[in-house]
DNA sequence: CCTCTTGAATAAGTCTGCTTTTTCGGCCTA
DNA sequence: TAGGCCGAAAAAGCAGACTTATTCAAGAGG
């Protein structure tokens, strides 16, 4: 099989157990994502056909996934174009995957970055008026944990912890699109992982912050959910910045 | 054909000129996200084949991207297994419009109105900071003739100045993802024409809080943009509430 | 010389019958 | 009862033929 992608960290997450279908979506997607197939560009199935040595409905099928992201457009007589990124569906998580896998991943991990800033505090703050009695309980219970593996310097389970913190109480807003919404940040803080551009060492405030917003949440105080919500988003922020200002890091 | 989804307001976007598979993929995806075709439920090709009356290769290309949208699942020696909603795309902006025609149509208005306001108003703090000076101006401009539609009692024309001007914010934060939000609200905003769900009757302060929003970020006062926003914000909540408060409208 | 019609070439769209692969579920043995 | 074997069911994939829409260019007519 050729590859449009270049062979770097594309196709890793579709080895060869995994079908036919979904190790073509996986490179053209890569390719696509990465600029190795340009805005404009046109193709035809017989070509892909031929490139991939597969058969007709394999490519096809891929093709019509590619479409409904947003990635191409088909026309009779003319063949398959690609899209340029502003018709991408860039919610799509499959979309975030590849393009964290691509050279856009900074520019990736800024928007998704912001967008949390944006709805997180907002998110907290519908959870202390809707938030059910056990659910408060255990976010309390949560944040405890937290400053316990804060204090005792084990990272990782750490970092666990605080996505499930925050997946919480996204989920307890009551708003099925912030619960997904998680999925994409878990999408770029493990992507952020396997890139090596991890830095979070958890500061002291931001233990507290998040006790502070458990706190909140149960005590159904919206406002003060919000800005300790607030807080955390500005630290989490700067740890950001900081990773993509020691930018043009090329990376695996 | 015969249909899964009931013959209501399915099926209207993909008429008769579109193709056989935009009209099995809108069938079955209005049905999925009305109910009709329960999470769990089991169908097979063949029965697809034979009840849309279409080859097996348009029901594959359609179940392929289905399953992107997370909708399904296959398995081999089992079939097609409709999955649970918090598996679904809820960004994705096809399922978004198939929501809206579905009985849920309230619960996703709601949580893209939630969504905006969470992200607007950050939006328009940071496009105080890294807006363009025309950008600015063309805001400002906007602005101007919102305010004038307004008093002017042109409601068509206040409401497409309306969606430019949040669009343009958006577009000025410089962050893809705010952009691409703005066309999830579009699709909201017109299926609440199309469901005849519409208030928006402009109030006063409303004129004036746009005025203050683009003239914050033409001087770069993002805390000022903000707050403006924030209250744009709390108003067209305010207006969405009284929709699915007089909800029970089984409208068309 | 320009416009309009026509027609042929092209590439996607659709259909059909076939082979391969995976996996479920029952059955058999230890 | 546990573990392994086997057969059937259904998706996955393949190959090729036929259909249809679209484009582009050549030729007819003004």
């Amino acid at each position: 099989m050729e590859r449009y992608s270049s062979r770097g960290a594309a196709a890793q997450n579709a080895p060869a157990e995994a079908g036919l279908h979904a190790r073509v979506l996986e490179d053209l997607g890569t390719a696509i994502c990465g600029g190795e197939l340009a805005p404009g560009a046109i193709l035809n199935i017989d070509e892909l056909v031929e490139r991939y040595a597969v058969s007709r409905s394999v490519v096809r099928e891929v093709l019509r996934v590619l479409a409904s992201m947003g990635f191409i457009e088909t026309r009779r007589r003319v063949g398959v174009m690609i899209r340029t990124p502003d018709a991408w569906n860039v919610f799509d998580p499959q979309v975030i995957r590849w393009r964290l896998a691509s050279a856009g991943r900074i520019a990736q991990i800024r928007s998704i970055t912001e967008l949390r800033t944006a709805v997180e505090p907002h998110a907290a703050w519908l959870a202390a008026a809707r938030v059910g009695h056990d659910e408060a309980s255990e976010l309390v219970g949560l944040a405890a944990k937290m400053w316990a593996a804060g204090k005792a310097g084990d990272e990782e389970r750490f970092l666990r912890l605080d996505i499930e913190f925050h997946r919480r109480v996204l989920a307890a807003s009551g708003n099925e699109m912030f619960v997904k919404l998680q999925d994409l940040v878990a999408e770029v803080l493990s992507g952020r992982h396997h890139y090596h551009l991890m830095p979070h060492h958890p500061h002291e405030q931001a233990l507290q912050l998040h006790a502070d917003v458990a706190q909140a949440i149960q005590r159904r105080d919206g406002d003060r959910a919000r800005s300790a919500m607030v807080q955390i988003m500005e630290q989490a922020f700067d740890e950001m910045t900081a990773i993509w200002e020691q930018a043009g890091t090329p990376a695996p």
